[in-house]
DNA sequence: GTCTATAGTTAGATAGAC
DNA sequence: GTCTATCTAACTATAGAC
């Protein structure tokens, strides 16, 4: 299967069903967020929300179709703003930070998933490939007004500019994981912001209404 | 075994044991930066430098031994620079991350492993947990000259300084592993230090080299 | 080479929800 | 009555360790 793809319409039409599919989405997270694909087991990932084994591959017939959907349910907030116009406003980075510090699992699976995936062969390797295609895309298109009107400290492109926001993100959360109590994620990616962007972002979100309503 | 001891005596005594135990360390680098730990098999490493399972086993008696033996050999190189006077000079990460470039399978490694390793049961997690405390607090003690001079931009300290540049050359190697064309980590590396660091780094060297005499 | 444990996956039969 | 959900059982492969 291409991992780009939709799961083929998956069981889950009865009431109970539905549930049950939730459950074992909910119980995959962490597991896959602690050890790994390679290291998650499906029994464990049954046993810890009460499901049979063979119950599990029921509803996910294969190891890969679980953890593409725990990433596609878990990615999605983010997705949202890909198409956004303007392009994805830095503040969702910043939001979505904010957020995930009450999910620690969620970071743990985007962390070890990422950097697992960047294996050709990972399940989820096309996925998270394009993943961040999208998001440099869809941030740099948001930059591009700032680079037009010189408001990128002096070096920076948007492209630039945006794949740096996003690395500080990747980067602080890993450091989050290691010292939870020292490391504010949030707060240090609009310090970063701020050092590149040499407006407020106000000051910039507006220019980009302004551009799209100019667009229109 | 703790994490942080060094590994007992090794076997490797005789010439040919010792060039053996070097050709696994090499062997066994690609192989858990490509799966992980978890993904990793003791087989399927022995395979690739052409060792018998056994004979890999008497070299290093366990599976977590041998990772941490690949970790400290590679780690090495930044080790080095931790206890240095007046702490450790950013230009050190950028000068690494322009080596790494050269041996995708370290940055590989590097990355997968100080994921994986978030997770309090990994075999690495103290050794990780450890090695950023010490890069952290290394750099901040060379970015407090820059603090105490008013020479970093508004907001920063010298520890958020140091966690910044160091996120954004793991966030940045993990985008390299992903679009290796399109992602220049040192060159990123250098505009980020500009935009954090309001002076020439020459001049916060020199700063530091004299606040080192003075201390003598 | 062997041992024991566990991995992902498959098949088939039964019981339950619609 | 039909489709879904669940369970029992087994298979094949491979893991780390001795």
């Amino acid at each position: 299967m291409s991992a780009l793809d939709e799961p083929a319409a998956p069981p889950g039409r009865y009431r109970k069903g539905v549930a049950k599919r939730e459950a074992i989405l909910e119980a995959a997270l962490p597991v896959f967020g602690k050890v790994g694909f390679h290291g998650a087991s499906l029994r464990e990932i049954a046993r810890s929300c009460g499901v049979s084994h063979q119950s599990l591959m029921h509803y996910f017939p294969t190891k890969d179709e679980l953890l593409m959907a725990v990433l596609r349910r878990r990615d999605e907030r983010l997705r949202q703003h890909f198409d956004d116009e303007g392009g994805m406003r830095l503040a969702e980075l910043v939001a979505l930070a904010e957020y995930n510090v009450d999910v620690p699992a969620v970071i743990s699976l985007f962390i070890t998933a990422s950097a697992e995936a960047t294996s050709s062969d990972h399940p989820a390797h096309d996925y998270y490939a394009d993943h961040y295609d999208r998001i440099i895309a869809s941030t740099s298109a948001y930059l591009a007004v700032a680079e037009a009107r010189g408001w990128l400290r002096d070096g920076f492109t948007a492209e630039s500019a945006a794949r740096v926001v996003l690395a500080v993100q990747d980067g602080l959360q890993l450091q989050w994981l290691y010292r939870r109590d020292e490391v504010q994620v949030a707060e240090l990616l609009r310090l970063v912001i701020g050092a590149v962007v040499t407006v407020p972002t106000e000051q910039l979100d507006a220019a980009v209404r302004e551009q799209v309503a100019a667009a229109r």
